[in-house]
DNA sequence: ACCGCTCCAGTTTTT
DNA sequence: CTGGAGCGGT
């Protein structure tokens, strides 16, 4: 039943793989270097086909990662190629992180000598850097956020005299980003495009958002790569510089690539010599961008078959290609609402002449019967490159599907699951639920603390999106770059200082007539009487400091520094008086910041990184559930899965059925594959009949996903959250047959199921534990039901004891808290106790409102 | 300049 | 029902 070991990553060789091909197989296997002992017959040709392009088919948990760190080991021992003339790319600086961890620990020393091993990003950042001057930038351009783009655009949208409530900047930042990671500069944006915003002129503010960045010494995300196709474009000598240092390129989940990282990858996988001189002066692809079908690939030999090419994607001339491994899954595609083409990998044959597949469908994750409802969930896709994953573990336990009456009940339900799971000795840290939208959390995370069950949110903002952070950078790069007016701004008045849209209003004014920077125009300001006397000193002052630490600069380490300038500036103090559940956090994320500035050499060099490298690593210490969105789980495993909200309308997502189609459909099965896919042992789907969908009560039916299961692996339960529906009513285990005719239409109403279940319900009738239902009843958050159903779940009742048992564990019975007393939550701050049940309060909270929680969870404030 | 009110819209997220 | 933005009052 249980699995006994996890198949180790690297040197081990999985218990449950077979003696493949006999003695023979054998035989080689042992003959080979250790590194590629344990590796499976797949696995192991994808490591060793090193010569011309390579895609590797990796469906979830077939030892993806192993592959593409063993393959690098491979090119190294082998001696094809040294440390830095192998690019390797994923997405993310995690992904980039765990490739280094593990090729340290394969090659057994710390891997110095890989810098080409990154993110797409902070790859073509650095290549930008060598080349800037080719985009008119200097070297120490810094990475705009989305936040300094927006307020950029803000500002060019003002300057149009445009109204930014009907055209906001916002939309316009999401059209540019979208324009370059299709690999679109200006110039190529089909005119019907540029036109559609703010009457024609979206393309025109492209164009000046452009020159702005060129004036600000700044690039956003976009240009990184889109800089670099420009520059190979323009430049065939530079670009063929790169293409000869680069003797592997590795990528890593090919399926997310856009297609400027597609292009970028494409140039860079030529052959050396092989990119004719084009000319220059003419930016390809542009007369593509009027005529989005003419690529020239498409016309290519084999019609049909592939997708069309992506307009400007002609730059790239079909020549002999170098060792290229891309690694991927179009079965885990669900970015494509961000630009990512599943084309890219469902083209890739096409694209690269005499490309190798190798399919990797041995999946060491997962049990018989959850591996079973993923691939026939998938099968349902039509636009896929086919693969079957198969497993040699056991069959293990059916996938269950368990109906709720409301997301109330859910959430109860799955609370009540975990606990009896905690019981049977799982760790809280094998156990996941996987939303599809993050405002399913709140749900969970309200019934978790009433619960006192620890869990912790994944994915939310990044550490360096945390306005704290982005604060306490924009001090740093005023310091560093004086023209850095987008972070002037952001800080000129945080803490308040009085400086209001007047004051900024004025120093912009000044800038632009004198073309100097507003750090500049500040200095000029206080010489004069535009100011009124309160704002005028407040603004010296802040030019002042501005001179002081930038003479200190000159003699105190920059994590100092960073110190100096946060207590000075008042900054850390604005938090300290701060009296919200989160300040504390944002304090702690700041001396985290100055910590982590540590690693680098100076202010520059940290400036430089900073945008690209960042990001949060939570204290996973703690044994904790897991909450996140599907789309942040990718790549992550549990031995249990929690898979709320299998409705109609939320997943799959009603609005990207609307927008996307039969495309977003599919995507959106992709999404439940990933799902399914996270889980080891144990996958717990759950759908409600009513949810509360902006603020009023709705009722849902089934996903259709749940249709597309197969019966033969899936069992349907009953909800333990208060097991309304008992096993009699019309929930029993034939329930699934239903399900099944429900299959070809889906518009049968789910209410009519639910007045169904109702009935059922109602017949049932009776309690258990009359004391503790009373209990129960005043505890659970007051359920304002539709109309219909307030009696309903007036009634709910479920296996308290499961409850009572959590109270009774949790600090005895007596509080330690009086009324009236003040608290502090970790979650909800600042409070008084007005309600003491037990061990259980009732907090009015000065933000959060009357909040039920466990006592264990607060402390005196 | 800042606070508090009303109104509106409302997936998924990395770099 | 929430959070953010924009507006008007102090």
């Amino acid at each position: 039943m249980i699995r006994m070991t996890e198949p180790s990553k690297i040197t081990g060789v999985p218990d449950h793989q077979p003696a493949a091909g006999g003695i023979a197989a054998r035989a080689r296997a042992s003959v080979g270097p250790k590194y590629l002992t344990g590796l499976n017959p797949e696995q192991r040709e994808a490591v060793e086909t090193l010569d011309g392009p390579v895609l590797v088919l990796a469906g979830a948990g077939t030892g993806k990662t192993r592959v593409l760190t063993t393959r690098i080991a491979h090119i190294l021992s082998q001696g094809r190629a040294r440390p830095a003339e192998i690019l390797s790319v994923t997405f993310t600086n995690k992904a980039a992180r765990e490739m280094k961890h593990r090729l340290g620990q394969m090659l057994g020393h710390a891997v110095e000598g890989m810098p080409w091993l990154g993110t797409f990003h902070s790859i073509g950042g650095r290549i930008l850097r060598f080349h800037a001057e080719l985009a008119q930038l200097k070297s120490n351009f810094t990475v705009l956020d989305v936040d300094d783009q927006v307020r950029l655009l803000k500002q060019l949208l003002q300057a149009e005299k445009i109204d930014d409530k009907r055209w906001p900047a916002r939309m316009l930042a999401g059209l540019i980003d979208g324009w370059k990671n299709r690999g679109l500069m200006p110039s190529q944006v089909p005119s019907g495009e540029a036109a559609m915003f703010a009457n024609g002129k979206g393309g025109k503010l492209y164009t000046s958002y452009q020159e702005r960045l060129k004036i600000l010494n700044a690039a956003d995300f976009g240009d990184l790569l889109l800089e670099n196709i420009r520059i190979f474009r323009e430049h065939p000598d530079i670009l063929r510089q790169y293409q000869q240092r680069f003797k592997f390129i590795l990528v890593d989940e090919y399926q997310d690539t856009n297609v400027a990282q597609y292009l970028w990858l494409r140039l860079l996988s030529q052959a050396p010599g092989a990119a004719k001189p084009t000319t220059p002066a003419v930016i390809p692809g542009q007369a593509e961008g009027l005529n989005p079908e003419s690529g020239d690939e498409s016309s290519a030999g084999d019609s049909g078959s592939a997708p069309p090419a992506h307009p400007g994607m002609t730059v790239a001339p079909s020549g002999p290609t170098k060792n290229i491994c891309c690694v991927g899954d179009d079965d885990q595609s669900i970015y494509g609402w961000r630009g990512a083409e599943v084309d890219n990998i469902l083209r890739f044959e096409h694209d690269f002449p005499g490309a190798k597949v190798i399919r990797l469908e041995r999946n060491y994750r997962s049990t018989g019967h959850i591996l079973a409802a993923a691939s026939h969930l998938i099968a349902h896709n039509e636009g896929r490159l086919g693969k079957t994953l198969r497993t040699e573990d056991v069959e293990g336990e059916k996938v269950t599907v368990t109906g709720s009456w409301d997301s109330e009940e859910e959430a109860r339900g799955i609370g009540e699951e975990i606990e009896q799971l905690q019981r049977q000795g799982e760790k809280l840290n094998e156990i996941a639920i996987l939303v599809r939208a993050s405002y399913q959390m709140r749900e969970f995370e309200d019934r978790f603390v009433t619960l006192g069950l620890p869990y912790r949110v994944i994915g939310g903002p990044r550490f360096y999106e945390r306005a704290e952070i982005r604060d306490a950078l924009a001090y740093l790069r005023v310091i560093n770059s004086p023209a850095d007016d987008l972070a002037f701004e952001r800080i000129v008045n945080v803490p308040k200082r009085g400086l209001g849209d007047a004051t900024i209003q004025l120093l912009h004014d000044h800038a632009r007539k004198r073309r100097i920077p507003l750090f500049e125009a500040a200095r000029a300001v206080v010489e004069t009487d535009e100011l009124k006397p309160k704002a005028r000193g407040s603004l010296r002052d802040v030019v002042a400091q501005f001179d002081r630490w930038r003479a200190q600069r000159e003699v105190t380490a920059h994590t100092d520094l960073a110190q100096i300038v946060l207590d000075e500036s008042g900054y850390t103090e604005m938090w300290q008086k701060d009296r919200s559940a989160d300040a504390a956090g944002r304090l702690e994320n700041l001396k985290e910041l100055v910590r982590s500035m540590e690693e680098f050499e100076n202010l520059q060099g940290f400036l430089e990184h900073i945008s690209l490298v960042m990001d949060r690593e939570g204290g996973a210490e703690d044994d904790a559930v897991s909450l996140m969105t599907l789309h942040s789980a990718k790549g992550l495993e549990f031995d249990n899965v929690f898979l709320p909200g299998w409705e109609e309308g939320l997943f799959p997502s009603q609005r990207t059925l609307d927008e996307q189609g039969r495309a977003g459909l599919e995507e959106e099965r992709r999404l439940g594959h990933v799902g399914l896919t996270r889980a080891r042992r144990r996958a717990m789907i759950y759908f409600a009949t009513n949810r509360r969908i902006h603020g009023t009560w709705s009722t849902t039916i089934p996903s259709r996903f749940l249709d597309e299961l197969p019966a033969a692996n899936v069992e349907i339960t009953e909800s333990k959250g208060g097991s309304a529906w008992g096993g009699t009513g019309g929930y029993g285990a034939s329930r699934f047959d239903d399900m099944e005719a429900f299959g070809s239409s889906y518009t049968t109403p789910g209410w009519q199921r639910a007045q169904a279940n109702r009935e059922g319900n109602r017949n049932r009738g009776g309690g258990r534990s009359g004391s503790f239902e009373e209990e129960a009843a005043t505890f659970s958050t007051s359920s304002s039901s539709g109309p219909d159903f307030g009696s309903f779940s007036s009634r709910r009742r479920g296996p308290l004891t499961i409850e009572g048992e959590l109270v009774a564990k949790s600090t005895g019975t007596t509080s330690e808290f009086s009324l009236s007393d003040r608290v502090f939550h970790q979650k909800f701050g600042y409070g008084r106790v007005t309600k003491i049940d037990g061990n259980k309060l009732t907090i009015a909270f000065d933000k959060a409102g009357e909040k039920k929680v466990v006592d264990s969870f607060v402390q005196r404030a």
